[in-house]
RNA sequence: GGCCCGUUGGUCAAGCGGUUAAGACGGCGGCCUCUCACGCCGCAAACAUGGGUUCGAUUCCCGUACGGGUCACCA
């Protein structure tokens, strides 16, 4: 069989070769040392799941903090699973994240000169390595209808043989010249497929980054590398693509395992060096005492929308994947609390090689966490923007006087023990309802002190309220009127005394203050939370509260 | 079913032949305190299982169980 001759016949149009892509249309990348090239390759179904951020967050981690280079390819060589918008959708939500690539199909336009960045622009480039593979004698295109690849199942099943085309199921394997000349002229619609130098029994090995040493069989099957279509595989498009990009790393999802013999095989077929692999645990989640893959169908928290709703801050997400990446970013955190998690050192040897649960209640801590370090500007800007979108109530308290709501996030924050009940945008409503007539009545909570009581405690407290006193004066104020209302003026005091000695103590005064002014019973510092009211607002509420007793 | 991978407290996880088997989240108790929160202190809670190898196995090897993944002209 005339090798060249076939390539001719099958790929005719091809002019520019494998050779010329691989050494002059695409040259190797000048890097520094150490640096790595990653990159992020989803299809576009308009889906970004938690796990793709997880992925791309790893890849972009090694990729930057080597001086390397992070790039975005869109595998669209699925047309039947592709959507409309879904690469836009995916883009825009990682770039939520601040997840950012240096080459591909960006927003401000294509960057990078390893491009087109989109596997259906590449289609030459893939026929000519293709077509070489042809001139080489290792690819052949085969015939096979779909009843044909059926029943060949079939047997295989039947007589427990490995499935697959190959061996005596190859067919098409060795059909003549002539043959396949015929089947063209009759307009027979083929694949091109991969003489799989692979034999039986062979065995491969790699050590891969995450997983360590893995041993498997070698690859016999003769793989389908170009689709009737002439669009190629994910396996052939995989292997020519990131070895013409200069992928020095290969991060992704652990389901590809499985086909690393296949894409080994490719590069040694291709020539081409390999990429080194490191395969990532998928996130999972909890179902009925065991575990599973998080399901985009069944599970809101897959879809990163999820978190954009609950208004969870993108470095929230972040550094709680990074915990699940790396479990020495807690504790690096937690001794570098200012720094941003750009400046922790990601090992990618360092993560762990099975799924983990996806842990919301973690996700909060951290967030919180992460949103206590904030500025009370930050957080009244986030809050804002947030509202903005999913609550527009709550967006007009919030924007009417952006001051003011500043200085509801000061009380309590910045110092050195900073309030950690904000853990996510969601979560600002209930925390300031009373800070705006409209939503005080949400969340109200009522004392279980008896009523004359309680009226007795603000009729003394009005007395000597004053809006000018400082903190500690304010403090003095409330043990001030104590003993007239027969309460203890300290709590140890209260104590200590014999059980009816007295009906409270100050904390009892300032827990009716704190009911009548904000109708809870729990808040931040109340001094600082009747500054921000002002005093009228305080007097009517009291007032108010008075009257409703 | 074949092949691949995994299994340390409820969860995330250190550990890499000799440890009282870290730490974090969550839970519980306490201290601090005008409440809450923060912070601090403490408690409960784990090496799937059976064989080896070894003076000694959570750590190495084999089997079993369980879990996950994969076997397309999908990625």
């Amino acid at each position: 069989m005339d090798n060249m001759k076939l390539a001719e016949l099958l790929f005719p149009h091809i002019k520019i070769t494998a050779e010329q892509y691989r050494n002059e249309v695409f040259p190797h990348r000048q890097l520094p040392e150490g640096a790595m090239v990653t990159r992020f390759a989803p299809s576009p179904t308009g889906f970004l799941h938690i796990g793709g951020v997880f992925t791309s967050l790893v890849n972009e981690r090694c990729a930057h903090q080597s001086g390397g280079v992070f790039l975005l390819r869109i595998e669209d060589t699925d047309k039947k699973r592709e959507h409309e918008g879904g690469i836009s959708a995916i883009m825009s939500g990682l770039e939520g994240f601040g997840i950012t690539f240096d080459e591909g199909e960006l927003p401000g336009g294509e960057k990078g000169s390893y491009g087109p960045y989109t596997q259906s622009r590449r289609g030459l480039i893939y026929q000519a390595f293709c077509k070489e593979l042809v001139e080489k004698g290792l690819a052949y295109p085969c015939f096979c209808t779909e009843e044909e690849l059926d029943e060949i199942r079939k047997r295989q099943e039947r007589d427990k043989a490995l499935p697959g085309y190959h061996g005596e199921y190859a067919k098409c394997r060795n059909l003549s010249y002539e043959q396949i000349e015929e089947n063209i002229k009759a307009g027979k619609s083929y694949v091109m497929r991969l003489r799989s130098p692979g034999k039986p029994g062979g065995r491969i090995k790699y050590k891969d980054v995450i997983k360590g040493q893995i041993e498997m069989d070698e690859n016999i099957v003769d793989i389908v590398l170009l689709k009737s279509d002439g669009i190629p595989t994910y396996h052939f498009a995989h292997a020519v693509d990131d070895s013409l990009m200069g992928t020095t790393h290969v991060i992704r999802g652990d389901e590809w395992v499985p086909s690393v013999n296949i894409h080994l095989q490719l590069f040694h077929v291709l020539g081409m060096k390999p990429p080194k692999y490191a395969h990532v645990p998928p996130i999972m989640k909890e179902e009925d005492g065991s575990k599973r893959k998080l399901s985009k169908r069944k599970d809101p928290e897959a879809a990163v929308s999820y978190f954009s709703e609950e208004g969870y801050p993108k470095e929230g997400v972040i550094e709680y994947l990074l915990t699940l990446a790396n479990s020495g970013y807690e504790d690096w955190r937690r001794a570098n609390r200012e720094l941003p998690y750009t400046d922790y050192k990601f090992r990618l040897d360092k993560m762990g090689q099975s799924g983990a649960l996806f842990d919301l209640k973690k996700l909060h801590s951290v967030s919180s966490e992460v949103i206590s370090r904030f500025t009370a500007q930050r957080v009244c800007d986030d809050a804002i923007a947030w509202a903005e979108k999913y609550d527009k109530e709550l967006y007009s308290c919030l924007a009417r006087d952006r001051e003011y709501t500043a200085k509801i996030f000061a009380i309590d924050r910045g110092g050195k023990k900073p309030r950690k009940d904000i853990a996510k945008w969601s979560d600002i409503r209930g925390y300031c309802a009373y800070f705006f007539d409209e939503l005080m009545h949400e969340g109200r909570e009522e004392l279980e002190m008896d009523a004359q009581l309680q009226k007795q405690v603000l009729g003394e407290y009005l007395k000597v309220y004053d809006p000018c006193d400082d903190k500690d004066t304010w403090f003095a104020k409330m043990k001030e009127i104590c003993p007239r209302l027969g309460f203890a003026p300290e709590v140890k005091e209260f104590k200590a005394a014999e059980p009816g000695t007295y009906k409270g103590h100050v904390g009892d005064v300032s827990a009716v203050v704190r009911a009548a002014i904000t109708g809870r019973k729990n808040t931040p510092d109340l001094h600082a939370i009747m500054n921000l009211l002002g005093s009228e607002k305080c007097i009517n509420r009291m007032n108010k509260y008075i009257e409703n007793l």
